[in-house]
DNA sequence: GTCTATACCCGGATAGAC
DNA sequence: GTCTATCCGGGTATAGAC
C-alpha cells in the first residue's frame, strides 16, 4: 500500500480514538514509519488530512450501504446488518467517526464540517429510504424520518457512552428497539 | 463569587464545548481574569480540575433530580422536563458535559473515568425510577431498563449530531418517541 | 491567593538537501 | 517522496516574590 493510504488509514483509527484534534502529525508519521515533513507533504495543513478522511469515509460508506442493500431482502435485515457495521468499525477504544468529529466541530473548518454533515446526510438518507420501502414490516406508526433520525442518533449516543462505561448496555438496547419496532418482540 | 467557583463555572462551559484536554489553563485563566499560575494553585494538574468539574456536577445533578421530582406529578412530565433541562444545558454550540468527558475518556485518568460513570449511572437510576413508577402510563412492552438506556443513548446522540448539523431534528425526533411511548400520539 | 518569570515539551509548519 | 534541521507558538507546570 502507499505510504499516503497508509498515513490515512492509520489518522482514521487514530481520529476513532481519540480525536482530529489531538492527533499529532510526528506520532502519526511515527506510526507509518516516515516522519512528520512526509506527512506533511502529503497533507499540507491538518485541514487537508481532515478532508482527505472525510472524503474517503464517505466513499466507502456509499459502497458499504449499497452492499449492505443488496445483501439484504427486507428492511429488517438490511437495518440490522447496518447496526451490526456501525458497531464493528468501533472496537478496541473506538467510537463512531463522524461521531467523533461531531465532538469536535468547533475545530473544524468549513470544508470540513460541510463533508461531516454529508455524511450524516448519507446515514439519514440511507436509513430513511430502507423505512420508507419497509411497508407493513414496521410496527410502528412514527414517521419515517423521525424513525431514521431516532436510529441514528440512538447508534451515535451508545458508542459513546458504552466506551466511557464499557458493559454494551446501550448498544443492545437499539437493537432490542430495532426488533420491537419491526415486530420481532412480544 | 470566589475565583476558585469562577474558574470552575468557565471551565465546566469551555469543557461543554471544546473538551477537557483542549483545554488551557492560560486562556482559562484569561478568561477569569487571573493568571495560569493562580489556576494551577487552585488545581495542581489538570485532572484536578476534570475531577473537581464532576464533582460539581455530580452535586447539581442530584439537586436538579430532585427537583423534577418534587415538581412532576407524573412520569410523563417528569421525563419530558429532564430531556428540556437536558437540552437546556447546551445552547449555543455547547453539548452535553458528560457526553463530551465521554469522547474525551482515553484522555481521562482512573479516578476521572470513575467519575464520569458515576454521572451516567446517575442519569440512569433516576430514568429507571421514573419508569418504574409509570404504571400504565407507559404504552410499551419494552423492558424498563432497555428504556432508560435508550432515552440516555439518543440524547446524547442527538445533541452531539445536532450541533454538528445545525436542524434540531434528531433532539425532536427524540421527544416525538417520548411522546409516544405515553401514548401522548396517536 | 496572585503575580512574574521561566523551564520544558510538544505540536504545526517550512526550507532545502538528497 | 523522504529526510534533517529548524522556527515558532502554545501548552503544562514550578519557583519564588509580594
Amino acid at each position: 500500500m502507499s505510504s499516503r493510504n497508509r498515513i490515512e488509514s492509520v489518522a482514521h483509527q487514530t481520529v476513532q480514538k481519540s480525536g482530529l484534534k489531538n492527533l499529532s502529525f510526528r506520532t502519526l508519521g511515527a506510526e507509518v514509519g516516515v516522519k512528520s515533513s512526509s506527512v506533511h507533504y502529503h497533507f499540507p495543513e491538518k485541514s487537508d488530512l481532515g478532508g482527505a478522511l472525510i472524503q474517503r469515509y464517505r466513499q466507502s460508506l456509499a459502497t458499504t450501504l449499497a452492499e449492505i442493500d443488496d445483501a439484504s431482502p427486507n428492511a429488517y435485515d438490511a437495518i440490522k446488518l447496518f447496526s451490526k457495521l456501525f458497531t464493528q468499525e468501533c472496537s478496541e477504544g473506538k467510537i463512531c467517526f463522524a461521531g467523533m468529529l461531531a465532538a469536535e466541530v468547533e475545530f473544524l473548518n468549513e470544508s470540513n464540517r460541510e463533508g461531516l454533515q454529508a455524511i450524516f446526510n448519507m446515514y439519514h438518507t440511507w436509513l430513511l429510504d430502507q423505512l420508507n420501502q419497509a411497508g407493513d414490516e414496521l410496527k410502528i406508526d412514527l414517521p419515517t424520518p423521525t424513525v431514521a433520525h431516532l436510529l441514528l442518533a440512538s447508534l451515535e449516543g451508545a458508542l459513546l457512552i458504552d466506551r466511557a462505561h464499557p458493559t454494551n448496555d446501550r448498544l443492545s438496547s437499539v437493537n432490542i428497539l430495532i426488533d420491537s419496532w419491526f415486530g420481532k418482540i412480544n
